[in-house]
DNA sequence: CCGCCCGCCGTAACCGGTTACATAACTCGC
DNA sequence: GCGAGTTATGTAACCGGTTACGGCGGGCGG
């Protein structure tokens, strides 16, 4: 019971609690001779040094809290896959808290971070800037990825979803596509508002006439919007749907249905999930584990003050082209593989 | 600058610094009216108690490690999401440290955790249990997951493995598959290594020659043995793999080829990765949120002293038959749909 | 009217580290 | 041989909370 402090390693080795605290912290004001006692009395006593006070009196706990909402799968995982590299390559511990959109439990989240960590990586696409404002301690130096505005103090990171969509867009229409329609995501999520932007941007550069289906992210979604664009008078030749889950969704019912992707249909998603891959579907790549792993890099470097870049960073999605959205051809081009 | 501290309330409020403590802390032996006044003073300067220092003072952290090895995809953030559905419902962090395999980054990344957490939860299936054991500071409760031994005082929640395998290899037999091969997982790991003592099991109990083709858990892996297969003279009617990413290579490398699944040759996996829903790969579900969850709501009861049970916990997972695995027929039944 | 008890509150010690400052010993130059 | 400078060490204050303990005033029983 009770691990050992350092008062007692002081006392085994004959020394003050200080120069236990030199010695072991590799200070060059202490003699070898002493330095060796120390050790030696540490390592009888199996001591650990007790990080919660060590970062009391430093101010500094060496450690980011990262507050996420309830994304599932491979962006969760990916995302803190990311930032663990990073910080544990720097010497940081990551304090997790995932809140479920409930935005008074974020608050909770956030508020229950201070003293434990020197700063906060918050991702919040669906909660209003103000609210976001209030529930960060003021204090605390924190990043702020894929969210809502710029906040005054804190530099932001996020990907350029407009400039993906866009691109995905423009290779739909070099690919011969023209009737394009768009399966949005929920209502006030940003990633998804910045998408349809894109989609928007391109089809008034080409004067076509945009059409844009409701949808939420999930692969029912998709499907619905499928049995709608089948059901429906208007001509559709391609799907570019706010996420992978919809286009899968949409992939499934379209081929259910009997029609032919992408001979009749193309279908194209953003985010490239695993499943994507398989699918053969063409998507916009975000590098999760990287934005995250520039959060925590740059978070770091702002809390040792080596904060070169002040300004918001954004990173660039990149377009990945499968069989889903194949250049059209004057029919029909073969049979799906069976 | 300096965010406000209770010194800074008591000042405020003209009172004590015990009684700001009590008057927030909700206990009953304060007047109602010096409760308003510390509360009032507390929201004027935005006050936020500093968790470490009360974490110092109480000795308790409300924070729980976490350590998991490399893992990826679903299997990480599932446990994860588990785990912090868990801990937030009952008031705890989670100190999160990913190891990268290396043993000696794990010992570390233990010993940061010493004065941070009041428990921890360690996840490391290719850790030898004694190198495990002296990295653990003795004095920290803490819970095992899917780890090789028993540790003496430590509790531990496991799948288990060798039944789910038992369990899909049966249903492969009653299906009337009779040569099944088995790709394993990386040497060293027990989820891997009980896998496999399942499906030998299962071959001994019907007198089946059982055939074991190496494996890594990755893709590759499956792809590689989907050739061997092919191109050996023994005959393979079913192959099941030690997981999912290793069953779905293999499909697919199979597929090329040219073979029927499941007429032809069918194919099981284990993990019930979401990707195996969508090409019907029949699998072993391993529902790790809810191991997470397990873990931290027993580590709690054992940090607050509401620890029932005290033995190990065994989870048995799920068999989910899909169309990789269907009845074996007369023949080849029908096309694949296109 | 006195003593006791009780409710409310403040002072100060404590949790386990770090570190400013004081001190002591020792070297060095003159 | 002595003062200045250097180096190694110890003492105690501090980080920001909690809480044991004691004081004080008021109500109450005797």
């Amino acid at each position: 019971m009770g691990e050992a402090t350092i008062r007692d390693v002081a006392r085994r080795a004959e020394v003050s609690v200080a120069s236990v605290s030199r010695a072991l912290n590799g200070l060059d004001n202490v003699r070898a001779e002493t330095r060796e006692k120390v050790i030696k009395a540490a390592n009888e006593l199996g001591y650990v040094p007790h990080a919660g006070a060590r970062s009391l009196s430093l101010a500094r706990a060496h450690a980011i809290g990262v507050v996420l909402p309830d994304l599932h799968g491979e962006f969760f995982s990916e995302c803190v896959r990311g930032m663990d590299r990073e910080a544990s390559r720097r010497g940081y511990l990551l304090l997790l808290s995932n809140m479920h959109d409930d935005s008074d439990q974020a608050a909770v989240a956030l508020r229950t971070m201070r003293g434990r960590v020197d700063g906060l990586l918050v991702m919040a696409p669906h909660i209003a800037p103000e609210t976001l404002e209030q529930a960060i301690p003021p204090a605390l130096p924190s990043i702020l990825l894929n969210s809502h505005a710029d906040l005054p103090g804190r530099p932001a990171l996020r990907f350029d979803n407009r400039a993906g969509a866009e691109a995905m867009v423009e290779h739909l229409v070099a690919n011969g596509y023209r009737h394009i329609v768009h399966i949005a995501g929920p209502d006030g999520n940003l990633d998804a508002a910045q998408r349809a932007e894109g989609y928007l941007a391109v089809c008034a550069r080409h004067h076509l006439p945009p059409r844009i289906l409701p949808g939420n992210f999930n692969e029912e979604a998709g499907e619905a919007a499928a049995r709608a664009i089948l059901a429906s008078a208007t001509r559709t030749d391609a799907v570019f749907a706010a996420n992978d889950m919809m286009a899968i969704g949409c992939l499934h019912a379209l081929r259910d249905a009997g029609t032919r992707v992408p001979e009749d249909i193309a279908v194209a998603g953003f985010d490239d999930v695993p499943l994507a891959r398989y699918l053969s579907l063409s998507t916009v790549r975000v590098n999760i584990a990287e934005m995250g792993a520039r959060a925590v890099a740059r978070l770091i470097d702002l809390l040792e003050g080596k904060d070169m870049h002040r300004a918001s960073e954004i990173l660039t999605p990149e377009l990945v082209m499968r069989a889903t959205t194949a250049p059209r051809t004057a029919s029909g081009n073969g049979a799906a593989h069976a």
